[in-house]
DNA sequence: ACAAGTATCTTGCTGAGCGAGATAATAGAG
DNA sequence: CTCTATTATCTCGCTCAGCAAGATACTTGT
């Protein structure tokens, strides 16, 4: 047997019930992983190379600045495998290490702008489907949406 | 420096716009994906274990038997990376291979009845309180959430 | 029967990530 | 100002999930 691309066993609940949203989160989460996966493998990349390029982003546009050490506590590895995350990355040409000034022992993370373009080729298009859809909301819709993945968010720490 | 748990780098939008809807959905995501990761650690298991044990619950529940080629193909592995797998979940006591009767090359896969009470007693909770969100909403609402999870589905694939 | 097809398993390998410890730079006590 | 403790990253050797290729076992159509 060849290899193959991995396919969503399609499962509900009784439609109109609790449960069928549940399960429906759950879905559009492995979905969503599955989306990116696929931005990895068409890239040549790993899954945690895209978990990393998005953390990344993520503090950029935040203003902050992201140390190898940062980056790797975020992704839940050791420094060794931090150490092997930014060689793959910067070999790759997606991230530049740049030795800090002030604390010459850290080393941050600068993602290439070829990099961010690449994402956002990717992502993009799913975004501006989120917010198409969004806008077509009054606000107690809105709030209602807020609010389930807020309590989600919570309740799955 | 020891190994440590991922920590979330939080990131927002302005409140209000359609942006921190998105971000949440993606937060929400990135949460359940680390909830599956540590029920796995916890037991001694790999995501892919996880993702295997709510595959083969999943089809239970519709009534469907599972192969072994129908998981691994459900998870994107080819042959040789689920026959690994399932030697693993049957080692660890998870499952059963049970040779079919009628097409002897097929070999189902049956879970262990402790692995779906050792499931439910990790998932259950956050399985109550989606219900219990869900309970406080209306019909109007329940569509919202309903509708943008099911939109973000499709344009996910 | 028997050739072709299908389902699973075996073998040998690659590479992500870990543990332990080396190296380099900073900070704090005296 | 130097000596020690601390912090940040990297190096080395290893384990194990998953892959490619092919072996094995069973079924089906002719």
């Amino acid at each position: 047997m060849p290899d193959q691309e991995g396919e969503e066993l399609v499962e509900r609940a009784e439609p109109g019930t609790e449960m069928e949203i549940v399960h429906l989160l759950r879905a559009v989460a492995v979905d969503l992983g599955r989306h990116s996966t696929r931005f990895a493998q068409r890239n040549g990349m790993h899954p945690t190379d895209v978990r990393a390029l998005i953390a990344l982003m993520d503090a950029a546009r935040a203003g902050e600045e992201t140390t190898a050490g940062h980056l790797g506590t975020a992704l839940g590895l050791n420094s060794a495998g931090t150490t092997a995350l930014v060689d793959r990355l910067e070999r790759a040409g997606h991230v530049r290490r740049v030795r800090d000034a002030r604390d010459r022992r850290k080393v941050t993370i600068e993602v290439d702008e070829r990099a961010v373009a690449l994402g956002w080729s990717h992502f993009g298009p799913l975004i501006d489907r989120a917010v198409d859809l969004l806008r077509g909301y009054d606000e107690r819709e809105l709030a209602a949406v807020r609010g389930f993945l807020t309590g989600m968010r919570e309740a799955a720490v």
